[in-house]
RNA sequence: GCCACCGUAGCUCAGUCGGUAGAGCACCUCACUCGUAAUGAGGAUGUCUGCGGUUCGAUUCCGCACGGUGGCUCCA
């Protein structure tokens, strides 16, 4: 016998007598409440077992089905089934990794040919089968050599390298029915818990992410609480499809794709091509408040430029190259080339500094196909990029002045973001102290301005580390927008001096950065985040005017004509239809402003408003119009 | 680039177990002069993504290419 107490966080202790006691007994004598959704419990601020023993004291929390370490374990124990399910249907696969993830979780293994969608409803069936078995998961522990000894005989490969590189003493293993899995655990007690999942997809994914390493079949599915919630999941999703850019923008008449053109390569039509001039007259206007320059240089450069910048050796792969007189030239894949040699055209001083170059600078990179996807990700670009050269003392304010950039410009839109710092890849140039020198820049800055961020190593530019912005589409995924890249390389190699307080030459660092990122991504991002209805101060067209008949056609003209001298992007639908039509079709189109215009209006020389939400407002003369949009455009709402 | 799926009229989609295709909307014509999410009638519309192969015959089967979607890797 043995004497310890147990409690409930937040509750007083209880003494206990027995030689151990199951978190789950512990839970029923402390009368945890709901007793039947606690699917797994905290011991002392660790994730286990309901099954695990207790044996010395413990503060312990319940851990609920629907609570997001709840739903976290559910979905991991869900991939355990579903592993199961594809190993009785399919003994050759080898299984190897299945996490959960947002919404599910996903199991890859390496079976002789890739699974397909047509697999995924038998392996459903089969997972129904082993949950409605309700069997039980059996942690065990044991030795490292035995556990590779263990999976070594059943040929699971990919099991005995995670083991050994775990390096750990003993590994757990958990058992349901005839299926083990290595596993840090912990799972829901049973399979009959699982109530509600679904397959979604199937994918290839290399081993370890490393694409030199084996393609594994990859399937993806999602998991609930209960069926409703799943339900509700799943109409999300659809609900998001209704926002996705690629469908909107062709509807709205912003831009297409042509097969004809390539892969990759944008094309803007009418109202894209306007909210592109209204996004970029905003961002010129935004930089020369902060005191950019503007600057501008050409598309093609010559290649031994590219070489001198390191651009050659380490980005070639991502760049086109043509021949003009024989001499090879490298389309630019980034716009800092033409910034180093203006800067470095005069003699500057410590006093000119720093000097900021800003440029909507189109760009061409070569991404591999599979990659392409909408405005998201395409190979011609325009980014809002600018050149800080500045001197070190300078740098730290100067990174801190762009992050406030970009959160004033977010905060426009509306946009939340995740700020993320990457340090120094592989494939790099520079010294070791001038990337430590810079990285510590960035992570003081962030701190300076009480930011919080993740760092991710390894992911850095090859010339310098960077501070990237994510934002996230209508399905949830994070694309990076804004960054703030360090360089100590580049003024190095172009030999970029500056004079001293004390006479002698001194040398900048640069910051490269953008604040929107890509245009075209940014765009991506802006359709989804308004799901095409943009806010007047960036609708392409902001009103348009519907005549009731062809005797207001007339009058219709003149207001259109009146409206447009004031600036405001205006359109009118004169065509012999209903008015009833006119609207629908100008609500498809999600104009802020329908402006009708029938016999009342123009014996009156007006309209009478009607907003997109379909609220109707009262008769308003040409003025009153103007001046409503204009303080709408002014707000930014 | 890799894995899976997809590509039929401008759009959304049907169809052909291999015998050269159809609907709705859009478009054009005519009538209606109309008050807040689809007026009616008539008409035209396709190298079934492209190129090869199998076949008497391919939009349908096979291969390759091009393009797209979802992932992996990569990245603004």
């Amino acid at each position: 016998m043995n004497d310890f107490s147990i409690r409930l966080k937040d509750q007083p202790p209880i003494e206990i007598q027995a030689e151990a006691m199951t978190a789950l007994d512990a839970l029923r004598h402390l009368k945890a409440k709901a007793i039947d959704r606690v699917i797994a419990v905290k011991v002392n601020g660790t994730a286990c077992d309901l099954s695990y023993n207790i044996a010395t004291q413990a503060v312990l929390e319940p851990i609920y089905m629907d609570s997001k370490e709840g739903l976290e374990i559910l979905r991991h124990s869900t991939s355990h089934v579903m592993a199961m399910a594809v190993k009785e249907l399919f003994p050759e696969a080898k299984v190897t990794i299945g996490p959960a993830i947002q919404d599910g979780f996903y199991y890859d293994f390496d079976y002789e040919r890739p699974f397909k969608e047509e697999d995924l409803p038998k392996i459903e069936e089969k997972m129904e089968e082993i949950i409605k078995a309700d069997l039980f998961y059996v942690r065990k522990d044991m030795s490292s050599q035995k556990a590779i000894d263990f999976f070594k005989s059943l040929g699971e490969q990919y099991k005995v390298e995670l083991i050994q590189d775990l390096g750990a003493e003993t590994v757990s293993v958990y058992t349901q029915g005839g299926f083990t899995d290595l596993c840090r655990g912990p799972h829901v007690p049973s399979t009959g818990r699982i109530k509600a999942f679904h397959l979604t997809k199937v994918a290839g994914a290399y081993w370890r992410g490393d694409e030199k390493k084996a393609m594994l079949s990859r399937i993806y599915g999602v998991a609930f609480a209960d069926r409703k919630e799943l339900k509700e999941h799943l109409m999300r999703l659809e609900e998001a499809k209704k926002r996705n850019h690629v469908k909107l923008g062709p509807q709205l008449g912003l831009f297409n794709t042509y097969d004809e053109i390539g892969a990759g390569m944008i094309v803007w039509h009418p109202n894209g091509s306007m909210l592109r001039h209204v996004l970029e007259d905003f961002e010129i206007r935004e930089h020369l408040k902060r005191g950019y320059e503007l600057a501008k240089g050409p598309e093609i450069l010559k290649t031994d430029l590219w070489k001198k910048s390191g651009h050659f050796e380490n980005y070639r792969e991502n760049m086109y190259f043509t021949m003009i007189d024989e001499q090879s030239y490298g389309i630019k894949p980034m716009n800092c080339l033409s910034h180093m040699l203006i800067y470095g055209s005069e003699i500057r001083s410590y006093r000119d500094l720093p000097k900021r170059y800003f440029e909507l600078g189109t760009v061409h990179r070569h991404e591999r196909s599979g990659v392409l996807h909408g405005l998201f990700r395409v190979r011609e670009f325009t980014q809002d990029d600018a050149h800080i050269i500045c001197t070190p003392e300078q740098l730290n304010g100067e990174i801190k002045a762009v992050l406030d950039f970009v959160k004033d410009v977010m905060a426009i839109f509306g946009f939340s973001y995740e700020l993320e710092i990457s340090t120094r890849p592989a494939k790099s140039i520079g010294t070791d102290e001038d990337w430590d020198l810079a990285t510590n820049a960035l992570k003081n800055a962030m701190a300076d301005n009480n930011l919080i961020y993740e760092v991710n190593e390894g992911d850095g530019a090859f010339y310098g580390p960077k501070i990237d912005v994510k934002l996230s589409d209508a399905l949830g995924r994070k694309w990076q927008c804004a960054t703030i890249q360090c360089d100590f390389t580049l003024p190095e190699r172009f030999d970029l001096v500056y004079i001293g307080k004390d006479g002698q030459k001194h040398r900048p660092v640069m910051i490269h950065r953008v604040i929107l990122g890509a245009i075209e991504r940014f765009i991506g991002v802006l359709i989804e985040h308004y799901a095409g209805a943009f806010p007047v101060w960036l609708a392409p067209v902001q009103a348009i005017i519907l005549t009731v008949t062809d005797r207001n056609n007339e009058f219709g003209e003149r207001l259109k004509k009146t409206l447009e001298e004031t600036d405001i992007r205006v359109k009118a639908d004169l065509r012999n239809e209903k008015l009833s039509l006119k609207v629908r079709e100008a609500q498809l189109q999600k104009i802020p402003y329908m402006l009708i215009v029938g016999d009342r209006e123009t014996e009156k020389q007006g309209a009478t408003p009607r907003k997109r939400d379909g609220q109707n407002l009262s008769f308003a003369t040409a003025e009153e119009i103007v001046s409503m949009i204009a303080n709408e455009c002014k707000t930014r709402r």
